[in-house]
RNA sequence: GGGCGCGUAGCUCAGUCCGGAAAGAGCGUCGGACUUCUAAUCCGACGGUCGUGGGUUCAAAUCCCAUCGUGCCCGCCA
């Protein structure tokens, strides 16, 4: 609706300013600060000033006064204000976007008939997911959904580095060592955490054995890698074997955030299939490529990066990178667009896949990249080899454990007597629990880098996950007090109800707020960043509860009529805030 | 040394791409509000030369230049 309104005020503005023979290439349309009644303004008579030989507030009346607004659907008036020209917002448009928003999908945009694949995490398959990069599947799933909100069609991957080294190594160590050469009991009863630990021990061995045992073990690995580049069945199997196992108990943990994929691509599937090995035929052909020191690779230099990329090593081998190109024009082939989440120490890397993929004749406008800063330790990075990190396992635990606590805590303090049995407190706890720690990821610009703190990481507080799902929470309860039940029952609110009886400066700020919700969807899907959605919902929460504390939905003394009309508003809120969160890949709970 | 991020209240962050209305939240501190549709809420107060210095502009947190601090990267690793 908010994106009708917008489209309506460039138009009339655009008109109004031809006819005054001024320049039309810049509206100057910008959102009002919070205070100003208006939905929408022009700053365009500053422009103006100089062209018009009056000063702006002069300009600003007369274009004011060149709109009519009675021709427009859902401007109701065009007032100039100083320099400025504000529109406000007709009772039309606010009665189609609570007719729009009463609706289950309300934000969700027009298909868009373009397939688009998200590629996030693709953590190497080592050990168990550590906090470090939680970024990444957090991040990864809210883009994910976010551009399938935005009417893409999304296919969720995990592309599994199953070929480079340390893997070769994992499976040598897998095959060498026994359980009684291990140090420590698995830290958890989950297969990667049982595994790890000969990772840990074959890294161990590598760095300490004596010098001939470390020869016949690097021979070993080598005749793996070997065998793998070769496209050996044998090979594959073996590292397979351990890939597989580790990936299932990896794959776990994300489910617990949720973070689901759709497909688990290896990369070994670009060297069976022989792709690699055209990949490296036709970068040879290239005016870039330079046989140098044995190698082949790639010079950049002319294309603004100093360093150049190896596509085959001088044994012969392929590198992560040169599979990773392969990898891309099979996405390119399979979708329309390809985002990649990934960690900014691999931005030098992205650039030179760019760049190869261009060079290579690969239309890459289709190719966005989204770069996150790592989480590091006060003391330092985390590492799966070395066996320093938090787990992203004992993070949710904490978190669904300390949630748990606070509801309890809170139930005692109750003035009401809420029902919650002992199911309600376990579903809150995790709700809540790892609702916070995802939104705290989600809401902040990946860029920015983050120490993980305990206590920071926990934090409940307002303008946190609770804060949101409390609002989700209090619409349901309204609309269950009014015996609608939230889940099945939404159809059962009267929609057709007189927006003009929404008449408090509250209930209209609400709904304005609603609005805007599939502008924002549609901005944030543009520009890949799930966090301007944590920051619509933080607002919205904000006009809610200014709302709630304002308008009454059912008590005794409000006219029945008003009552129809505020608790479609409250349906609205419920599928406004429920989609937002679904985004963010936060719970919504129906009580807290 | 070079490349790319980041620097906004005591702390954690929005806002910066696309310049406009006396800089916005939360935490913390202080003071208020539960016989009311759930107080994980709300209301009020205190708190800022938007790292620093220049420039462009009617207008700069936002654009340009310089500079300082900080993170990441600069492997025939991934």
């Amino acid at each position: 609706m908010f994106l009708s309104l917008r489209a309506e005020v460039e138009d009339a503005l655009e008109g109004a300013l031809s006819t005054l023979d001024f320049p039309t290439d810049d509206l100057g349309i910008e959102e009002p600060p919070e205070d100003v009644a208006s939905v929408l303004a022009s700053s365009v008579a500053f422009r103006l000033a100089d062209e018009a030989g009056a000063p702006p507030p002069q300009v600003a009346g007369r274009i004011a006064d060149e709109i009519d607004a009675d021709e427009l659907t859902y401007v109701a008036e065009v007032q100039a204000q100083g320099p400025y020209l504000n529109f406000l917002p007709s009772d039309a448009y606010l009665a189609e976007t609570l007719d729009e928003a009463t609706d289950e999908t309300y934000g969700r945009l027009p298909d868009r008939d373009t397939s688009v694949v998200v590629e996030h995490t693709s953590a190497n398959p080592t050990g168990p997911v550590h906090v470090g990069r939680a970024r990444n599947p957090i991040i990864g799933d809210a883009v994910a959904n976010l551009v399938d909100f935005a009417g893409y069609d999304v296919d969720r991957h995990y592309y599994v580095n199953d070929a480079g080294r340390q893997m070769a190594v994992f499976t040598w160590a897998y095959e060498t060592f026994d359980e009684e050469d291990l140090d420590e009991p698995p830290e958890r009863d989950r297969i990667e955490y049982d595994l790890v630990r000969y990772y840990r021990k074959g890294n161990a061995y590598l760095e300490n054995a004596p010098e001939d045992e470390v020869e016949a073990a690097e021979a070993e690995i080598e005749s793996i890698m070997q065998g793998l580049e070769a496209g050996d069945d044998e090979a594959y199997e073996r590292v397979s074997e351990v890939v597989d196992q580790v990936l299932g108990g990896m794959t776990e943990c994300l489910a617990r955030l949720p973070a689901e994929f759709d497909e688990f691509v290896k990369e070994t599937r670009f060297m069976r299939s022989g792709a690699t090995d055209d990949l490296v035929d036709r970068l040879k052909e290239l005016d870039e490529s330079i046989y140098e020191e044995d190698a082949w690779q790639l010079e950049l230099e002319d294309h603004g990066i100093d360093k150049n990329l190896v596509f085959l090593r001088s044994d012969g081998t392929s590198l992560y990178a040169t599979r990773d190109l392969a990898h891309h024009e099979w996405k390119f082939d399979e979708y329309d667009r390809a985002v990649t989440v990934l960690g900014e120490d691999h931005k030098l890397q992205a650039k030179q896949v760019r760049t190869t993929l261009e060079l290579l004749g690969n239309e890459t406008d289709q190719l966005r990249q989204v770069l996150y800063s790592y989480v590091n330790l006060p003391e330092g990075k985390m590492s799966t080899r070395r066996g320093t990190g938090v787990d992203l396992d004992d993070l949710l635990d904490e978190a669904i454990d300390r949630a748990r606590e606070e509801v309890e805590d809170r139930l005692d303090d109750r003035i009401r007597d809420d029902e919650l049995d002992d199911d309600d407190i376990e579903r809150i706890a995790h709700q809540v629990g790892i609702g916070a720690v995802r939104y705290d990821i989600v809401s902040k610009q990946p860029t920015k880098a983050i120490t993980f703190e305990w206590e920071r990481a926990l934090d409940f507080e307002a303008q946190s996950a609770p804060y949101v799902q409390y609002v989700h929470a209090r619409c349901c309860g309204i609309l269950e007090e009014a015996g609608i039940d939230p889940e099945t029952g939404m159809d059962d609110v009267e929609t057709a109800v007189d927006a003009e009886l929404l008449e408090t400066e509250a209930e209209r700020d609400l709904l304005e707020t609603i609005a805007r919700f599939p502008a924002v969807v549609d901005e944030a899907a543009d520009d890949l960043q799930p966090h301007q959605i944590a920051t619509y919902t933080r607002e919205f929460a904000n006009r809610f509860n200014g709302f709630y504390r304002e308008c009454p939905v059912l008590a005794d003394d409000v006219d029945p009529e008003v009552r129809e009309a505020r608790l479609a508003l409250v349906a609205a809120s419920k599928h406004a805030v429920a989609n937002a969160l679904s985004i963010l890949g936060v719970a919504a709970p129906r009580s807290m």
